[in-house]
RNA sequence: GGAAGCGUGCCGGAGCGGCCGAACGGAACGGUCUUGAAAACCGUCGUAGUUAAUAGCUACCGUGGGUUCAAAUCCCACCGCUUCCUCCA
């Protein structure tokens, strides 16, 4: 949720950052005549009812035999107090209904635009090239006998797959490095519930528009979740958390499960883009001034898992219209995949600043004792979708795999999957 | 799944329908004392909304409803916890 107080004296600003996201600028017209409307009716119902509390005061001080007449009076006020108290309380109803629709406003200078508006801010590594035909991720996944799709979609439908020997080490091992380098970075390894409850969900901005991407147990009405962020941004949910010495930071593993909903037709060979797989994720809590420096060192802790696969790769900062609802700011790292002639998203960073905390009232201290709403973090330090980019980038001609020098400690040593 | 009990502030723990935002104890913080510390003593010590206001007012005692002029206190539902039984690893 966007800051209230920003609202009142800046609306200007969130205006001009829905228009950079191309969402609706009269939103936050409506959020502030609803505002208003929502304080009238608070006040209204805050006087009547300290009428009310001074009047049950005099019921109970008076004698006898002046109770009946005050009762009655007071009657008269309670059922005054009723309606105006049910009054503020639709017309805050109302004023959320549309304070939650508004986004979060981004960072002034990232790009404006949509999805193709993003900005390049590096490219890293040298784009393989080989003497022979490449293989792609299928193909070597077959061939190597290490990711099994067919029996994927037997079992479970389309957009699933197992992972199978050298495959499945080669996950695991990936996750394992990850981790090691983010509980090096002082983040606290954290395995998360993937179902969770609707507030939290919701607390996280991930109901809005694409809600359909979810999958949701109405039986149990809970969500299945497609990151541990949003179990990460919900475990300090209703807290006040102490950010006096210093962030709080967390590795979140968990299976991330998503609809892919409107992707129907894409990347629908091989495991790019599946329903199903497992993600390292950062998480981090710091104080509003200094989120875009821990921006920064998830983006640089990214880039360490990329150069350790030996990946070559390209940042970017991307375009406003292409933020989630609550990220003010997105660093994407894409990989290069080989047989695609491409850049493929690997990670993908996102300074939320205080809009997600916001809604999930997560709140430190300040110095001076008063509390404040936190800002958080999220970026991507390992998934399945690496495998595709690690298999075809370093396949040699009779289809082996090299394997990333720095990820043989994790696999017992191993140097090359092979063909059988 | 069945039965009973319980859910109060950072923690423990009181609380007759009005005098309770809440006794008391501990922790924490500030101070006095001390060379320093401990002890002792004094004081402060929930969150949020509204408001120009750290004034006032309002809300919050698991959550949501209800009864009442008035509810932490009564009623209902739900959620959670504990114990016992059952069940199952």
């Amino acid at each position: 949720m966007i800051d209230l107080n920003l609202l009142r004296e800046n609306p200007e600003a969130i205006k001009a950052s829905q228009r950079a996201r191309g969402a609706s600028e009269d939103l936050v017209d409506q959020a502030i005549e609803a505002d208003a409307a929502w304080r009238s009716a608070l006040q209204n119902f805050e006087t009547l009812r300290a009428e009310q509390n001074a009047s049950s005061k005099q019921v109970a001080a008076a004698p006898k035999e002046e109770k009946a007449a005050l009762v009655a009076a007071a009657q008269e006020l309670a059922a005054k107090v009723k309606a105006a108290e049910a009054n503020a309380n639709s017309a805050a109803e109302t004023r959320d209904k549309i304070l939650w629709q508004i986004e979060n406003v981004v960072i002034a200078d990232i790009p404006s635009g949509g999805e193709e508006n993003f900005e390049v801010l590096k490219e890293v590594g040298t784009k393989a090239k080989f003497d022979f035909e490449p293989r792609d991720h299928v193909a070597l996944g077959e061939l190597l006998d290490i990711i099994d799709i067919e029996r994927g979609v037997k079992v479970a439908g389309s957009r699933f797959y197992f992972l199978k020997g050298w495959g499945a080490r080669l996950e695991l091992a990936l996750m394992n490095m990850a981790l090691d380098l983010a509980t090096k970075h002082d983040f606290t390894a954290l395995i998360t519930p993937t179902l969770v409850r609707p507030e939290v969900m919701a607390g996280t901005g991930f109901l809005g528009a694409h809600a359909d991407e979810i999958y949701y147990l109405p039986a149990d009405e809970l969500y299945l979740t497609g990151t541990s962020e949003v179990a990460l941004a919900g475990y300090h949910r209703d807290e006040i958390i102490d950010l006096s010495n210093g962030p709080l930071r967390y590795a979140g593993w968990s299976t991330c499960y998503r609809r892919e909903a409107g992707s129907a037709g894409r990347d629908t060979r091989g495991i790019l883009r599946v329903h199903q797989f497992n993600k390292l994720e950062m998480f981090s809590y710091v104080k509003p001034e200094d989120a875009e420096a821990e921006h920064l060192k998830l983006l640089a802790l990214e880039e360490a898992m990329l150069q350790a696969c030996e990946l070559s790769y390209r940042v970017i900062d991307t375009a406003a219209g292409d933020l989630g609802s609550s990220a003010a700011r997105k660093y994407d790292s894409e990989a290069w995949v080989p047989t695609q002639d491409q850049y493929r998203e690997l990670t993908s960073s996102s300074n939320c600043t205080t809009f997600q905390a916001r809604r999930l009232n997560v709140r430190y201290r300040t110095e001076d004792g008063k509390t404040a709403t936190a800002a958080t973090l999220n970026g991507t330090l390992a998934t399945t979708r690496w495998l595709v980019a690690i298999l075809e980038t370093h396949q040699q001609a009779d289809g082996s795999v090299r394997i990333p020098v720095a990820l043989r400690p994790y696999l017992g040593g191993q140097e090359v999957i092979a063909p059988k």
